[in-house]
DNA sequence: ATAATATACTAACGTATGTTAGCGAAATAA
DNA sequence: TTATTTCGCTAACATACGTTAGTATATTAT
């Protein structure tokens, strides 16, 4: 009888919304079936709910995890006692990390969060709004204490988070530079677009 | 009886393809039912099948009448005598205002390409492979004649492509600048991140 | 060893989906 | 007007999907 392996501390389930990751990210949600994810863990459709409630809870359970992390990573930034530029820098240097290091978790939340159903879809949205206006608003100091040039706040984020998820071209390319040369560059390019000279 | 409604010289078939633009890009290709499409014209899910063969065509027609524009302008714009920074700003103002003018085709050609069968999908994926290498030529012209910074050049391709896709947001956002003003920040914060000084 | 729990299996359900067949009505051409 | 073509309708199909019920088999606790 199939079982689903696992490692020391890692549950079942656990097991399971990693792989739902990875598939998500490759078919996407809707595309993604619960018979292909139990095939991916090596068991039948049926046995996986054994582990889960529903297909849906699979993709809360990405979607926060990544929302956490993001929303306790500013809290900490905010918290620092540095220049805005130094701050944003760090926000960026951790998007482009998670976005290398938990790439499927985070590919997945950014692009299928649509399908969410509420109450979720409108918690995770608010939490969106929110850490926009906060990265915003750092900005926004900058601005005003001259380290960064005269811009639309709400734009250059918008620029920056999307931009970060343009590695996932990376992931999928042939011919890619080192992670750590990947990061350098972007930073080069996204904060060198805001430096006030 | 129902009928399609068209104005001059747009058939029914562009006003279906229109439509599924709009519902692709709401809810995403494959959560997107016929049914729902025929809804939106106004007519029962069979009878869209007297204009169109299947829903993937639509996706076909989507996806390669948007890369066909992207295609023609970088043509037109390698072809042109002037600095690779004039060039590449030039292919920024296009990708931007193609977002902003056309964004539900666009946005769902990027997204939704995915769901393409072969032989499209290969198909559209080289011309995507080349579309980017020709842009990230014209910025290493750039490098080369000290016009541009020393970066990873696919890297800032990808910064790009991906950076002016966040026009998203500015779509859906409720306080939103003008289109013009979207526009030179965007310039603003992106060909300042490559310039050499 | 026995009991209890966790986990997997088979079978099946109701529903939604893309699409086709065949017929009638409306628009257009003769 | 009549003939032809275009277009929309109802009905139905096969398939795929998420999920549940019920049962058997491992694993763990006593």
């Amino acid at each position: 009888m199939a079982r689903i392996k696992t490692e020391k501390n890692i549950s079942r389930k656990e097991v399971i919304v990693a792989k739902a990751a990875s598939l998500f990210r490759e078919k996407g949600f809707k595309a993604a079936s619960m018979r292909d994810l139990a095939e991916a863990v090596g068991v039948e459709a049926a046995s996986l709910y054994n582990h889960i409630k529903s297909k849906t809870e699979l993709l809360h359970e990405l979607c926060f995890s990544v929302a956490n992390r993001f929303m306790h990573n500013i809290d900490e930034i905010e918290r620092e006692n540095s220049s805005s530029l130094e701050k944003i820098e760090k926000l960026l240097r951790f998007h482009i990390n998670e976005m290398i290091h938990h790439y499927e978790e985070v590919y997945v939340s950014d692009r299928e969060w649509k399908h969410l159903a509420d109450p979720y879809l409108s918690n995770y949205q608010n939490q969106r709004r929110i850490y926009r206006k906060r990265f915003a608003s750092i900005i926004e100091t900058g601005i005003r204490e001259k380290e960064i040039k005269k811009i639309d706040a709400p734009t250059a984020v918008l620029i920056m988070l999307h931009a970060i998820s343009g590695i996932e071209s990376w992931h999928r390319s042939t011919q890619r530079i080192s992670a750590a040369e990947l990061e350098e560059n972007m930073i080069t390019i996204l904060a060198g677009g805001l430096t006030n000279k």
